[in-house]
DNA sequence: ACTAGAAAGATTGATATCAATATAAAATGG
DNA sequence: CCATTTTATATTGATATCAATCTTTCTAGT
């Protein structure tokens, strides 16, 4: 008798994965909602990362870059890489922290302000559509949950934390 | 009197949009979840991306690959690089579709059944894991919400879509 | 059958994402 | 104050993501 070598998965079970999975439908959202956003910021020349990092710099305050990152659920490394493009075009500047010299301060330039307000209507439309095909409450809902689940997902495996063995602070207070 | 060059956007609409704008939150919500499943299952050699994929292969008649980059709600051209290293590790063979030359079949392989059918119980119980720690009632509220927004802001931005100006088909029916 | 258009994928180039690792500076414990 | 550890960030390498574009093949209309 032959050796029975590969192991069946049911396609019952490859259903129960697709219907059931919520990273599999965070993922799928998330690739809808990007393109969704990229496709109506692209006349602002900013993606929907691009303009939700800008805006994020927007501060009283130029933050270091950690903060940030934990603000945006991103490894670190993923922000260096992120500002790359930023930098190039001259909307955020990387500057050294005067109080800590190992770490970096990110500003929005003057220029990167007026990309940032040009995208800021555009954002507003978007949003408020999507918003509007949503059943009532169903925004507020569906961020609630989402919220949830990047913290609690994100408490033990926030990308600082991992690195560190240990969980990080704070970020961005009122 | 100097130019007021820079455009002031307040401080205020940052803390808005930080705290409802969907598409931040779906992003961090899929990059906080994807870590997550990233790390449960490294231990298979898959990746969160990599264990739906070949899940969404396991069906009784290989797919074309349309219908699983509608699926996954990714592009076209993503899915192409996304089996690349799969291909390479012999997990997925893709093969012509002998009715139709243009297109591929996409075949899980002996190996890749078996890779699968390892990760398999690893995702179930991190799966569970995230369950439990949801609200009663959460993981399904927030996979339907989820579900919607794909299906509307991927209906008119569905990659193909977006290419051919018009909608693509059904997938994976039961 | 022919031809124009549509559809399925592949390729290229840019950015995003993270793991592993490296470097430099601050903090901490003697 | 010095050695160790921790923290903040950068670099490299692999994969993921999409826009733009190209080729091949199918389909429709004639």
């Amino acid at each position: 008798m032959a050796m029975s070598n590969s192991v069946e998965i049911p396609f019952s079970t490859t259903l129960l994965v697709r219907d059931t999975c919520l990273c599999l439908h965070a993922q799928r959202a998330a690739r809808a909602l990007a393109r969704l956003f990229d496709d109506a910021l692209r006349p602002a020349g900013l993606t929907n990362g691009q303009f939700s990092l800008m805006m994020s710099l927007n501060r009283p305050e130029p933050p270091p870059m950690g903060p940030v990152a934990t603000l945006l659920a991103m490894d670190q490394t993923t922000l260096t890489a992120a500002l790359k493009p930023l930098q190039r075009k001259g909307w955020v500047s990387v500057i050294e922290n005067p109080k800590d010299r190992r770490g970096r301060l990110l500003v929005l330039t003057g220029e990167g302000k007026t990309v940032l307000a040009r995208a800021l209507p555009i954002w507003k439309e978007t949003h408020a559509a999507l918003d509007d095909r949503l059943p009532d409450g169903g925004a507020t809902r569906l961020r609630q949950d989402l919220q949830a689940v990047s913290e609690m997902s994100g408490e033990a495996s926030k990308p600082a934390a991992r690195r560190a063995g240990r969980v990080t602070a704070r970020v961005m207070a009122e």
